[in-house]
DNA sequence: GTCTATAGATCGATAGAC
DNA sequence: GTCTATCGATCTATAGAC
C-alpha cells in the first residue's frame, strides 16, 4: 500500500528525472537524495521499499498522466481525429519537444526490465488499444488502424532517441509532424 | 591503440549482448566474465581500460557492421531503392526480428551517454546521411528525403522498444514492413 | 595469457539520535 | 519526519602467482 502525502508526491517528478537521465541502476540513492534535497532517511520514510518503490511510484504517476491527458481523450472525444491531434500535442509536451529521454526505453535493460515488465506492457497495450480505437472511429479499417497505431507509437518512442543522439531537437518535432500528418492530416 | 587478436575479437559480440541486456551500469565485470568465460584478469588483459574500453570495442564493431552491411550498400548501389530494401532486411536481421534490444537506446542514460555521445552521434549522422542520399537518388526531393530518413530511423529505433515491451515480436516486423512500403514500395 | 586475492570505493538498506 | 552513522554486499581495478 503506497503512502500518500503532499511532500511525497512532490518528490516523484524529481525522482522521475533522475531515473530518466541515469537509468535505474545509475540512479543511486545519493543522486536521488541530492535531486530531491532529502536524506536517505527521508527517502526511506516515503518509500520504505527503497528504489524499487520509488520507480513504481514514478511509473504510476506516468500512467496516471497518460490516462488523464491522452488515453481518456482518445477514448471519449466525440471527434476522434481531433483527439489524435491532441495526443500529438500532449506527447510533444511530455517529451519536451525531443529534449527529454523516454523512461521506458531507459528501463529496457537490467533487473528493472524484469521487475517492471508487467506495468510497462500494460501501459503500451493501453496506448495501442486506445489509439487503435480512435483511428478506427475516424474511419480506418481495423487491421490498418492497429498497424498504424503501432507504427506511430514506435515512432514516438524512437524519435527522442534519435533527436537526443543527434543533439537535434528539431528532428523530434519534424518526425512528430510527419506521423501526425500521416494519421489525421496536417496540424489543425 | 586497441589491441587486436582473435581471442579478443571473439569476446566482443558476447560483451555486446551483456551490455544490451543489462545496460552499461548493469553490465558488471562478474557478469561480463561469466558470459565470456573469462576471468577479470583476462578481460583486463584484452581491455586494459576496463568496461569503458569494452563498450568502445563493442560500439566500434557495431559501427563496422553497419558500415559494411548497410551504409556501403546505401552509398554505392546502382539501384538506390534496392539498397533501401536491403537495408530493411539487414536491420530486421540485426534486431533479430524485434527480439533484440537496441544498444544505443540502452546507452541513453548515465555516464555512458556523456562518454559515448560522440561516436553515437556520428553513427546516427552517418545513417541519416546515407539513407537521405539513397532516397534522394531514388527520386525524392532533398527536404523530403531528409525528413523521411529521420522518420524511418526513428521508427527503427522505436520498434524494438515497443515489440519487446509488448512481448510481441510481430509488432516489429509489421512496423518494418510499413516503413519499407512507405519509402520504396512493398517488399520485392 | 589466465587465474586468485585483495585493495579501495560505492552501493542499497538499516538503526537510532533528535 | 529528517538527519548521521554504519553495516554488509558489490563494484571496478590492480597486483602478483603460475
Amino acid at each position: 500500500m503506497p503512502k500518500v502525502g503532499a511532500a511525497r508526491m512532490e518528490t516523484i517528478p524529481v525522482l522521475a528525472e533522475v531515473f530518466r537521465e541515469h537509468g535505474y541502476e545509475g540512479a543511486s540513492l545519493p543522486l536521488l537524495g541530492k535531486a530531491t534535497g532529502l536524506g536517505k532517511g527521508s527517502l526511506y520514510n516515503f518509500f520504505p521499499n527503497g528504489k524499487e518503490e520509488m520507480l513504481a511510484a514514478v511509473l504510476g504517476e506516468i500512467d496516471d498522466w497518460f490516462e488523464s491527458n491522452v488515453f481518456a481523450t482518445l477514448r471519449g472525444a466525440p471527434d476522434p481525429a481531433c483527439a489524435v491531434r491532441a495526443m500529438f500535442d500532449s506527447v510533444d509536451d511530455y517529451f519536451h519537444s525531443g529534449r527529454r529521454a523516454c523512461l521506458i526505453g531507459v528501463l529496457a535493460p537490467g533487473d528493472a526490465r524484469d521487475r517492471f515488465a508487467g506495468p510497462v506492457r500494460a501501459y503500451f497495450a493501453r496506448w495501442v488499444a486506445t489509439l487503435t480505437g480512435a483511428l478506427t472511429r475516424s474511419g480506418r479499417a481495423d487491421a490498418d488502424a492497429a498497424a498504424l497505431a503501432k507504427e506511430v507509437i514506435a515512432g514516438i518512442q524512437g524519435a527522442p532517441i534519435l533527436a537526443r543522439a543527434l543533439d537535434d531537437p528539431d528532428a523530434f518535432g519534424r518526425t512528430m509532424a510527419r506521423l501526425r500528418a500521416k494519421t489525421v492530416g496536417p496540424a489543425s
